[in-house]
RNA sequence: GGGCGAGUAGCUCAAUCGGAUAGAGCACCGGCCUUCUAAGCCGGGGGUUACAGGUUCGAUCCCUGUCUCGCCUACCA
């Protein structure tokens, strides 16, 4: 499972003796390939060149390279790409580094011509190769496409969101839910065939604490319940079920460790108890948990559908427990040797799995081991994850019941579809999920050892294919400057004041809700269409706010890579300068409103653009030919995106994009341009940016604006 | 104690397998709206990449050590 809150999922020793590796490494190689096929245009280009210089440094001095850098020079004047190859080759041959690269750049002068995108080489620097690119032809190419549809998809399941449901989602949830989501567009742009899974741990022990508020503390009865529920519903603001949950799962938490020594002990015996009965089902305890679970649950598929996010399949623990998953799993992993049966130690009485990279020694005991049956005979959380996980493959021999649960409408050109959820028998006609070749689970990097013992186990059992495209996607979490939680009227420690982020938490009720934040985006948003077009219809206003709002909100939890800590603050967040979501927006409103003046298309300005002449823009104008180099590079950005599990870089490339038309549009007035040739050459290029821009935002689930 | 991650401009972050002059945004200072929208553009100041060694033609990146910070580290779920 998943192990959706950190804070209560118990996480097992570190991995030991073991280097990391790049997760995702084995799976890249495979997209790679997969991409090989028909590559987009900067990526062709690459390995064109590096075959080449490969199979030169082949025949004319008999060394084989590994792997063979590329990269950009640092101006554009010195070419397109840059080799130093001849820095490495200059010990082996014992000749200056410039001089070996003199005989490379004639060779590959030869070889590469301008029919093949290569407009010359030189030897520069201490001993650089550099390429130039025939910009009029892959101009032409680019005017044409970006790289070609894909084919032989794989079947990727990617698991992100799984929330507790128990409590309104904040913002760590939402920095989940906008790198999933976002990946998994990456993915479907990359020609895969993506499921999402939202998982749902709605038997677990943060469900029980509301269960216990609502019932105990506030003494509602199951149709008192359901009644509150169903007033909720449709309210905006603190009346949202969910953030009535928030308050109750704060007060909880403050109630078990509040009262005397024996109060707090009857106090939690009564959460274990009610735990167990939520577990077991089939009573009116159970019956509450279903209630409050199954309703905020739908308060947050709610909240996510506000970003454009989606889910096909919500796999809950209540089924993986009454479908005894594990059960079938605890075979296989006995007969596999994968567990083993503690007989000394620490451990003892208990089913045990060494750990990743341990080093184990025949006669003695291994009390580091991890225990996935404790000595009571009941399993432990990562033992159930494992079970879920040989699901995700289709390893396990079993499958969950299945009913439909949410209906999203259809969506600019997303079709209409339903999330189905998991029931114990579920109807008859139903799509299947699991059984997947590759999958991403978006989780927090505290669960890096749960996640890494999962693995450990599905390599254990030989499932070695499997284990190496169990790609845990890890990002840290998103915490509070101190200066915003003062002024979200938090009590902060003395000591806490002196810190870069104070973390949020869901048991002190601590944090910034989803929607909050997003009403206060909007809020902000709406305020700026409203007095940029007054003339304009109320709810064409109201559009433009929200694509705004949510573009700057998803473009904010997305431009920072994976392992940095965003410390929250409603200043960055709320702005719309710089690098943000609404500055590549307007980008794009601005190249939209040329072509409105013009009362041409992007699409027949491509269609029409003539070949470059030599004294072309292209050829002497760097602003130009940088947007057109940018456009090239997409789907080198999706590939390397992919690669890393990193959709920072596609978002750092739309704003570099951006940027870069921003800069263009400043130097060239392209509808006052006189020179007929030039004019055409500039629109095309506002065309490619426009074309790209929106191409890479919808990538990132941004919607693009008509008016700003 | 052990494991993982991090330390780069005043602040928040980048830096494509080790490559040319370490880049952006914010903040600050100074310019640019009669033009395709100023949610924009241009310019300026800002750096001993935590510290000390090492490897290398070349180190923010790799190795060793030190310092600082964060997270993880239970037969709980």
């Amino acid at each position: 499972m998943a192990l959706p809150c950190p804070a209560h999922r118990a996480a097992t020793n570190p991995l030991r003796h073991t280097p990391r590796t790049h997760p995702s490494a084995k799976l890249a190689l495979k997209i790679r390939a997969f991409y090989a096929k028909d590559p987009p245009v900067y990526l062709e280009l690459q390995q064109r060149l590096l075959a080449q210089v490969r199979e030169i440094i082949r025949s004319k001095y008999d060394v084989e390279l590994g792997a063979i850098a590329i990269e950009q020079p640092p101006d554009l004047k010195l070419g397109e790409f840059a080799l130093p190859v001849a820095f490495e080759l200059a010990r082996k041959l014992r000749k200056a580094p410039r001089i070996i690269a003199t005989e490379l750049a004639a060779d590959l002068a030869a070889a590469l011509t301008p029919a093949a995108g290569f407009a010359g080489f030189e030897a520069a620097g201490a001993g650089y190769i550099n390429a130039r690119l025939n910009r009029a032809a892959i101009s032409a190419q680019l005017a044409v496409s970006e790289g070609a549809a894909r084919t032989s998809p794989l079947h990727v399941l990617v698991e992100h969101t799984s929330i507790n449901p128990n409590k309104a989602a904040h913002i760590g949830h939402l920095r989940n839910a906008i790198l999933g989501d976002t990946f998994v567009r990456l993915l479907q742009a990359a020609g895969q065939r993506v499921d999402v899974q939202n998982y749902i741990d709605n038997t677990g022990v943060q469900v029980a604490d509301v269960v216990v508020g609502f019932v105990h503390l506030e003494g509602r009865t199951l149709d008192q319940v359901r009644e509150l529920i169903t007033a909720a519903e449709g309210q905006t603001g603190n009346a949202r079920f969910d953030f009535l949950c928030w308050d109750v799962y704060a007060r909880v938490s403050q109630w078990y460790s509040a009262g005397t020594e024996d109060e707090q002990k009857a106090r939690k015996a009564l959460r274990y108890a009610t735990l167990h009965e939520i577990e077991h089902g089939g009573n009116e305890t159970a019956a509450v948990a279903e209630l409050i679970s199954t309703a905020v649950l739908r308060r947050h598929l709610e909240t996510m559908q506000r970003l454009g996010i989606t889910y096909d399949f919500l796999p809950r623990e209540s089924e993986i427990l009454h479908l005894n998953f594990w059960a079938l799993a605890f075979e296989l992993l006995k007969a596999k040797g994968v567990l083993y049966f503690e007989t000394e130690g620490k451990n003892k009485g208990c089913w045990v799995m060494t750990r990743p990279g341990a080093e184990t020694t025949e006669g003695t005991v291994d009390e580091d081991a991890k225990v996935i049956v404790r000595s009571n005979g009941t399993v432990t959380y990562v033992g159930k994850d494992i079970a879920y996980h040989l699901w995700k493959f289709g390893l396990l021999g079993r499958d969950f019941g299945y009913q439909p649960f949410y209906d999203y409408p259809s969506i600019q050109d997303e079709p209409a579809h339903t999330c189905w959820i998991s029931t114990e028998s579920g109807v008859a006609d139903h799509p299947h999920f699991g059984g997947a070749q590759a999958i991403y689970n978006v989780i927090d990097s505290r669960q890096s050892d749960p996640q890494a013992n999962v693995i450990q186990a599905l390599r254990g059992m030989g499932h070695t294919a499997e284990a190496d495209r169990y790609t845990h996607f890890s990002y840290e979490m998103v915490a509070l400057t101190p200066r915003c939680a003062v002024e979200l009227g938090y009590d902060v420690a003395a000591e806490d004041l002196s810190r870069p982020y104070i973390e949020v938490s869901g048991r002190k009720g601590f944090g910034v809700k989803a929607d909050d934040l997003i009403d206060k985006l909007i809020a902000a948003t709406r305020k700026e269409t409203d007095t940029r077009h007054p003339e304009r219809p109320e709810a064409e206003r109201q559009q433009t706010a929200e694509q705004i709002a949510i573009g700057a909100l998803r473009y904010f939890m997305l431009k920072y890579t994976r392992n940095s800590v965003i410390a929250f603050d409603f200043k960055d967040a709320l702005s719309f300068e710089g690098e943000t979501g609404p500055y590549v927006q307007y980008a794009i409103v601005r190249a939209r409103n040329i072509f409105r003046k013009a009362g041409l298309t992007p699409e027949a300005v491509l269609a029409g653009l003539a070949a470059a002449g030599p004294d072309s823009l292209l050829n002497s104008a760097d602003e130009v030919w940088g947007l057109w180099l940018r456009a090239a590079k997409r789907g080198f950005v999706l590939d390397q995106a992919i690669a890393t599990s990193e959709p920072a870089l596609v978002a750092r490339h739309a704003f570099q994009l951006a940027q870069e038309f921003n800069n263009f549009y400043h130097k060239h007035h392209i509808l006052t341009e006189e020179d007929a040739g030039k004019k055409q050459l500039l629109l095309a290029t506002a065309a490619i940016a426009l074309r790209e821009l929106v191409t890479v935002l919808a990538w990132l689930g941004i919607e693009s604006p008509e008016v700003m």
